[in-house]
DNA sequence: AAACGCCGTGCAAGCGGTTGCGTAACAATT
DNA sequence: AATTGTTACGCAACCGCTTGCACGGCGTTT
């Protein structure tokens, strides 16, 4: 049962082995009679093509790999669930490859873990080198990646610059002078390009504010809540502090809340904070952040993976790049008064009848990058009636 | 170069393919000298062995399956990554299923998605039914779980019930006599048996403080903030309020949390509260929870699969049991008094000098199962001295 | 009625490895 | 010197599926 081969199914049906490879993947050829003595023949022998023969054959693996540095963080999870929900409706196979280290990414990339193994190529985050990319091209399928951009391969992502622009513009516009930043470890070979881009945008927009920048205002840590609090820590400990604080990816910014609440300031009275990526907790905190549809980015990916596995022919690489959107929750206030810039109406909960109406703020959606709709199906078991947000 | 075959290292190393595979494998029977040559060969032409004709010729896919109901929940990223971690060591590939609902779970079984795609299946708790048992049977190589136990698998799992009750235990000892109970969906059918198993738990507990159990004190949920959110909405509808709450996994506890302080509700003085799983979370929230070291979980079954893969011998199934513990923290205190259990104390935080001592509540642990310790050296980046916690 | 095209099917040669068996070549035993 | 044993390697038959090509049968053209 487990084990049948094509070659019993065509003794059972009468015909060749060739028809009924022909016949069971539809190429034509093949007469309807036919066809269906076949088609019952494998059902009643339970049929199923060995993987391994029909790669051997026609020399496509069926199978695509997904190369992450992180696993643990948000907007992977979030990713990969996209990307592995594409990827098997597509009928294919999903690798996974942690590069978490350069020992990983060695083997990855220089050695050809992935040489014969794929039908195409996923990279999430990556900053490759020169020697990766060749590599890349020498496997000679195709290559998407997201949060990044290499010549000649299919991409997505965000403009980090610019939506962290929008972020320290945010907080400038309250009336913020002393704005601190919270950014990814610069040494950190594996995130390089975001961090680095998104400290461009609060340059910028320091720069355009006539702002003065300053070693001082700026802190390092690891894309964790402890890092995020660490570095927090850092910049407490500094001549002055900043009014406000923009950190590089939510996560950080749940540590930084907690090493301000720590040590008695309050957010945002006393220090304004505003986070990116918009994680789920961030709703929780009612944290200030960039928003970015993380599922969307993975799908449209993924989707541009499948189409050109499924053709490789000149597929030309597109470069897409997503929205972005200003979610103004309650950790960002008018500098001095702590006076939140809108308004927002907490509902009356205690009451059985809050029930429903859950106490979710309703936030200010700024968009930094116009046509921008969260749209998600993927579990199974949503729940209902809970995207009440902002529209 | 990507698509040297064997033919052309045997060639150039002047032998047959043969010896090329045998050395190449290390299967003895030839000399080092020629060894030597082949290797040298095969370096040159950046040979790698094709796995699509490895696997039709030898039968074995060098492939392993994970199969979960769920991807964004901290509890299977843990899982995931400690099981990729093990595969990948053991040069295995590591295919991902996710059956987040019944049309793929039908896929994943009863059709046969794995069939001759995999050497071994790791199910991350799944309550199977019989048909689904029978077609794993049917695969006819070794399957492992974690979170549940069928005869003739191997398997690890923590003992729900026990630690269930435990913490209602815990509880129990602070005084509180009406505890309520916030589970996941019944209805759900993925999660069927933790969820059930650790609500028995908390129902031995009661009985054996001779406590009255409630279906007043008992409210649903999905396994996530919001369904803990909207379970306590509901208990905090009934006619009269518990005094305490036990979650059934620390996300849920994180939605009560929200909830309980959105009606004014101080925790722990008002109502106490403790969740299940210690989500990396639940210490930012000083949460008082049931700690289990799920990435051991998945490391050790992993070690049995991958064990079980390259020995199909009759190796005996093992059913491993890992332990748990209670880690009391902040959001538990004697009833009435509002006291915390012991006196933790707080960093002085503010001080710059305070920045190594980080403010992590010295939290008392008590062995619901002893012999226990957390290990993980998982994270390329991890933060030194960060586990001071508990012991 | 012969010639021609088309349709449906089978044959057999791959795809790129692995492996049982056979056989030189040489060493050890008698 | 003949026999036996050991070692190093090649031959060829798979593994199970795909696919180019040949071929027989049948309906159209001239």
């Amino acid at each position: 049962m487990a084990k049948t081969t094509i070659k019993e199914v065509a003794d059972r049906a009468g015909v060749s082995p060739s028809s009924v490879s022909r016949s069971l993947r539809g190429v034509g050829g093949i007469s309807t009679s036919t066809t269906k003595r076949i088609r019952e023949a494998a059902e009643q022998l339970g049929y199923s093509a060995s993987p391994a023969a029909h790669r051997l054959a026609t020399g496509r693996t069926g199978t695509v790999a997904i190369v992450m540095p992180y696993l643990t963080r948000w907007f992977f999870v979030e990713l990969f669930g996209a990307v592995e929900q594409v990827i098997r409706e597509a009928g294919l196979d999903l690798l996974f490859y942690h590069v978490g280290n350069t020992e990983m990414r060695q083997r990855c990339f220089a050695s050809g873990l992935l040489r014969k193994r794929v039908d195409g190529v996923l990279l999430v985050t990556l900053s490759l080198t020169e020697p990766e990319i060749a590599a890349l091209r020498a496997l000679d399928v195709p290559v998407c990646m997201i949060g990044a951009q290499v010549g000649g391969f299919s991409s997505i992502r965000i403009d980090d610059a610019e939506s962290a622009c929008a972020a320290v513009q945010h907080l400038i516009n309250l009336g913020h002078e002393r704005i601190g930043m919270i950014s990814g470890d610069p040494n950190e070979p594996q995130h390089f390009t975001v961090a680095l881009r998104r400290r461009e945008g609060y340059h910028a927009a320091l720069k355009a504010a006539g702002l003065r920048a300053s070693r001082e205002l700026e802190a390092h840590g690891a894309f964790s809540i402890e890092g995020g609090d660490e570095a927090t820590v850092q910049l407490l400990g500094r001549r002055s502090l900043p009014t406000a604080i923009f950190a590089e990816c939510d996560e950080m910014a749940f540590g930084a809340l907690r090493a301000l609440r720590r040590v008695g300031l309050r957010v945002p009275a006393d220090v304004s904070l505003i986070g990116f990526d918009d994680h789920p907790m961030a709703q929780y905190f009612e944290l200030t952040t960039i928003s970015q549809d993380v599922w969307d980015q993975g799908r449209q990916i993924a989707q541009q993976l499948v189409g050109a596995v499924a053709r490789p022919g000149v597929a030309p690489a597109v470069e897409l790049r997503a929205p972005t959107r200003l979610v103004v929750r309650g950790t960002t206030a008018v500098l001095g008064t702590g006076q939140r810039p809108s308004s927002p109406q907490r509902a009356a909960g205690g009451h059985v009848a809050g029930v429903n109406r859950r106490s979710v703020l309703r936030s200010v959606g700024q968009s930094v990058n116009p046509g921008y709709t969260k749209r998600r199906e993927r579990e199974t078991h949503k729940n209902e009636a809970n995207t009440q947000e902002e529209r």
